[in-house]
DNA sequence: CCAGCGGCTGTTAGCGGTAACAGTAGCAGA
DNA sequence: TCTGCTACTGTTACCGCTAACAGCCGCTGG
């Protein structure tokens, strides 16, 4: 017996493993796939050999072979702002559990982007698709429909799906704040948020907010918007923008806690009364802001349920409706006052 | 001519498109890649075809047959901490030129989940591998070192490579900010830190920093550590706890800016003289932070320029030593007396 | 004593593309 | 006119693995 070891360049394949546990290929096959019925010292060579080879399966080949893999595409616009971590931390948590493993693109809220990053994913065959949003191109539209896979959209429930959406209504929720706002007595309201024409969300809670506002014959008494740098120090910058220019201005509602955490630590360091003198609110519910002085009013987002039930769909889990929606619960936090 | 449409339900292949459009699939091949010689009415028809039909190529043939895959994998520890966002944007960066896509797996400062998650990616027989640390079980450096690809271990060099590393010296990042502190006159310093065992980067920081204490005949005075919940929150706690057990000490040392901030918050609650009867810093230049009353001393990680150096190694755009090390620089912001 | 079955292993034929090579036609230059 | 080249298109042989099926063996039950 000569040194088995080929070419130590050359990638290993099933076929040197079985050379070197003289079984066929087909047995290596099954016992590194733990499927169909091998002898039991069959199996311990075929492990022996694999492990001092080194060897690593090619999923590319087995993928093409069974016509199947074990991918699940996720699609998100950003991983920056605290939100989307989490909704992944819901997924790999049901995910986990399944053969099935995640694999995320990031649009940077450019549909174009989107688009490419779909078609991308869709060219691996995965088994399925979750993605953040129900505005997308046509033809990411199109391809997503035909790809013969669960599809899952999240976040937002307030549009037509194309197979299933898991998520709040964000008109609503800013409806609810809105009411929220208002039962509390404020009555000249500001609103600051980003400028992002595709933040489809944060636009709606906008749309569903000034809904509320007008139903109390009340609109917006100024509004600002920013893009890009840190949330932080926008939130401050936009908060004194506002105040210097409406100085009567009762309340602030932000489009996230981010931008709200960093208003209202203005707030404070300016001595203002919060929120006796004005009062503020966010948007998300992120845990990372729990250590502020005073506690923001928010409303959660439902971020790790949203990932957990589009998971459970992808994963055949639930065989739920077209649309699953969440109900995110108003907190009211130290930054409005109590009626 | 009958319709051509075969089985709507039958996923498209090569083979659909060539005989929609009456040329080889070959040629459709040619077309799809923009490879070799195709007369324009030719490229033209195929591509109408492919349109019409709505073709999503597969990358699981196309890879198996050419050798070739377009995915980098990247595995980190977290993505809930605003360090690694920031590498994976250096990445994409410099990958987005070049046909590679970046492909992320989280181990959550698991070692064995670590070595798993390499070898999932590594069965998909990805271009290049981008990991986070310098140290990984043994398995998992067998892998990498036998799989025939470009390996760039990130963030760290302080130990061996397994092919290439970039990034920063955390032990002289720690050394660096204990003589800063030393220089500026505070004496009686402790440290507050993530109990990670697993976060070997934060321990090579703590570890030089003690070491330049240690020089200067100075020790810790009191070390306080924590996991789990919000960053913020618990800078908060953690500090409140130290200073009431050593109500003497005058420089708090932060594992990392997130619990830095809060513990800052608290001290200019609690109105204590920042940074004239106590000096704070903490780690890693994270600009969401940006925004605070103060701005916290800290020491840039160079997660973006570390991001960019590994993808111009996997892309071959560059053809570095075994080491690239960077060089953090001292940001001394509000919390630290000068000298 | 043999059919039948379960446990185990091997053989064959692809999966859907692409590399490499093999034409074919048209045209320029010798 | 013929050679040789360029521009274009097609044919063939895999890539590394798995589904499906085909043995083979030993044992059980009729």
């Amino acid at each position: 017996m000569t040194k088995p070891i080929p070419d130590p360049r050359h990638t290993l394949t099933l076929r040197d493993v079985s050379e070197a546990s003289g079984v066929s290929e087909m047995t290596v096959s099954r016992v590194l796939r733990n499927r169909g019925d091998v002898a039991a010292p069959t199996r311990e060579k075929v492990l022996e050999a694999a492990r001092t080879l080194g060897y690593v399966p090619n999923k590319i080949a087995g993928a093409l072979a069974s016509q199947r893999v074990n991918l699940v595409g996720v699609v998100i616009p950003s991983l920056s702002n605290m939100v989307f971590p989490e909704v992944m931390t819901g997924i790999s948590s049901v995910l986990d559990g399944t053969g099935l493993q995640p694999v995320v693109g990031v649009t940077n809220y450019l549909p174009d982007r989107e688009e490419s990053v779909i078609y991308e994913m869709l060219s691996w065959r995965p088994s399925g698709m979750i993605i953040a949003g129900l505005e997308h191109t046509e033809a990411a539209r199109a391809m997503l429909g035909r790809a013969g896979i669960p599809i899952v959209e999240i976040m937002d429930i307030d549009g037509d799906p194309i197979d299933h959406a898991v998520g709040i209504s964000h008109r609503r929720a800013g409806r609810q704040m809105a009411e929220a706002i208002i039962t509390a007595g404020y009555r000249r309201i500001a609103f600051l948020g980003t400028q992002m024409p595709n933040d489809h969300r944060a636009r709606k809670r906008l749309q569903g907010f000034e809904e509320a506002l007008g139903k109390a014959g009340l609109t917006l008494v100024d509004r600002e918007f920013y893009s890009g740098g840190s949330a932080l120090l926008k939130g401050r910058e936009m908060t004194a923008a506002v105040l210097a220019r409406s100085p009567d201005v009762d309340f602030l509602y932000y489009s996230n806690d981010m931008i709200g955490a960093g208003g209202l630590l203005w707030c404070l360091a300016q001595g203002l009364d919060v929120p006796g003198r004005i009062g503020l609110a966010g948007f998300n519910g992120v845990e990372l802001l729990d250590g502020l002085p005073r506690k923001l009013a928010t409303m959660d987002a439902c971020r790790l349920e949203i990932g957990k039930k589009a998971a459970e769909i992808i994963a055949g889990k639930a065989m739920p409706g077209e649309k699953v929606e969440l109900f995110p619960t108003l907190q009211a936090g130290d930054t409005i006052r109590g009626r």
